[in-house]
DNA sequence: AAATACCCCAACCGCATGTGA
DNA sequence: TTCACATGCGGTTGGGGTATT
């Protein structure tokens, strides 16, 4: 089959010769890539233009940064991974002079292994229950910890005190006690894009505005104008969610203190089930939204403007000079 | 020393999306 | 609006190097 830019003259495969490379960088350098697809023939290259990009990109680029990962960016990528899944590309352009192909055949060589050797779901970053880990298998219609926890319901209760709301998007304050199967209601009059952002709890330090994966960001509040308040009704006190986001128009999500992952529907999605089920089968939808979490992740559509930003704040804590890296691309 | 298994990673493949005629 | 082509992305493959038997 081939490429249709292949299609039209012989071209060669596989690895790239030194003499191949010398021509594509001395083409590059000198005219830069323009149309990929013109470049074999403008470098004397018998390759596709798809292969010449890839073999730039990869691997000619002299923006690259050669040699093993460090601590610091296997870090990242697992931080960033646990929000993001799959998205190389995306993962990719949180480290500098590294590639999307990089970045996922270390993800597959080494920091899977590695997760898993630690218990981890790599897909998830969920601890894999000792019974799967062992057996590797999945119960069906078994329930995470976390699915079997009480859930409170909670009211996010946004505040506009700025007129340019939408430009600068409002902290949501949390109580102290917060159960994370809570139901976190959101007032329709919010667009999912215009609340961003929402606050951590630390019963210990209330100062401490919000953490991710126990990194704590001391954000000034200054930068969000924007005050707003959640009530709720708690019933498991003991357990307080690290952060939380925005899945889509229907849920939020977060991560919990016990290092769970969980999502709450919308008030008003319950609502609408609940319409068609009784109040117990209610429960088990919620449920089920936890345990759905995993499921979706990877191919969730949550705003990655956000994420990306979420994440930038965690992985820059204690090196939070720019604030740049917080702008909110809403 | 030879055979085999395993691992890493460069490169390829197919699909999705963007762009311009 | 449609079509063709270019580009970008994630999944997969296969070759070469290394470890093990």
């Amino acid at each position: 089959m081939g490429h249709s830019c292949c299609r039209k003259q012989k071209v060669r495969r596989g690895l790239w010769s030194p003499e191949e490379d010398e021509k594509l960088i001395n083409y590059i350098t000198t005219y830069g890539h323009g149309s990929w697809s013109s470049v074999p023939k403008l470098a004397g290259l018998q390759r596709c233009g798809k292969s010449c990009r890839l073999r730039w990109i990869n691997y000619l680029r002299p923006d690259l940064k050669k040699g093993s990962f460090s601590a610091q960016e296997e870090q990242i990528i697992i931080d960033v991974h646990r929000i993001l899944g799959n998205r190389w590309a995306q993962i990719a352009k949180h480290l500098p002079g590294r590639t999307d192909n990089e970045v996922k055949n270390f993800w597959n060589s080494c920091i899977k292994k590695k997760l898993i050797s630690q218990g981890l779901d790599p897909k998830t970053h969920n601890l894999i229950p000792s019974h799967q880990r062992a057996s590797n298998k999945v119960a069906a219609g078994n329930m995470l910890q976390s699915q079997q926890q009480p859930f409170s319901i909670i009211t996010v209760n946004l505040q506009m005190t700025d007129p340019s709301m939408e430009m600068n998007p409002p902290i949501i304050t949390l109580p102290a006690a917060f159960s994370p199967n809570a139901i976190i209601q959101r007032p329709s009059s919010i667009q999912t894009s215009s609340v961003p952002i929402l606050t951590s709890v630390d019963n210990q330090n209330p100062n401490i505005l919000w953490t991710v994966n126990g990194r704590e960001n001391s954000l000034d509040s200054s930068i969000f104008p924007c005050v707003s308040s959640i009530q709720n009704t708690p019933i498991s006190p003991s357990v307080t969610p690290s952060w939380f986001g925005i899945l889509d128009e229907n849920c939020f999500w977060g991560h919990n203190t016990i290092a769970e992952n969980f999502r709450a529907p919308r008030m008003d999605v319950l609502q609408a089930q609940g319409e068609e089920n009784n109040q117990a089968n209610e429960k088990v939808d919620v449920a089920e939204g936890v345990q759905d979490m995993d499921a979706s992740f990877d191919s969730s559509s949550f705003g990655l403007e956000f994420v990306e930003s979420t994440f930038l704040s965690s992985s820059t804590c204690g090196d939070l000079g720019s604030m740049d890296d917080l702008a909110w691309n809403f």
